[in-house]
DNA sequence: GCTCTGACGCCAT
DNA sequence: CATGGCGCCAGAG
């Protein structure tokens, strides 16, 4: 029995946003390929918003294609989220990640699907 | 049990 | 080049 059950959806994009490194960032999408759903974007972001709720789950570190912080609405309502992400040595311009590709974590790379 | 929505992504216009 | 719509899967009403 592992500290994290992968018995749903939720649980396999709980286990590949835990392993992104810090100062790093990643795209649902990207997430959504690794597991084999690359079409299913929006449910990897949807679980995210169910993460909240977990310290294993760093969903300030995932951004969208465009490398946009589409997510911050949902971080409590303030820019927490650029903040964060600000605080690990990523820098962020007007919710847009600069230098997007230089910092992206590719988990079909990183984790070598 | 059906319908709507949703932290996205890509194609079409 | 910008905007819109459709597709994907899964949960909540």
């Amino acid at each position: 029995m592992s500290a994290v059950d992968k018995s749903g959806f939720f649980e396999r994009v709980y286990d590949v946003a835990a392993q992104i490194p810090e100062g790093r960032v990643t795209s649902y999408g990207a997430i959504a390929k690794y597991l084999g759903a690359a079409k299913s974007a929006r449910m990897v972001g949807w679980a995210m918003s169910a993460s909240k709720h977990r310290d294993d789950v760093p969903a300030h570190r995932v951004v969208n294609r465009n490398g946009i912080l589409t997510g911050k609405s949902h971080f409590g309502g303030s820019n927490a989220m650029q903040q964060l992400l600000e605080a690990e040595g990523v820098a962020v311009k007007e919710l847009k990640i600069l230098n997007f590709e230089s910092i992206f974590w590719d988990p079909m790379i990183e984790l070598d699907a």
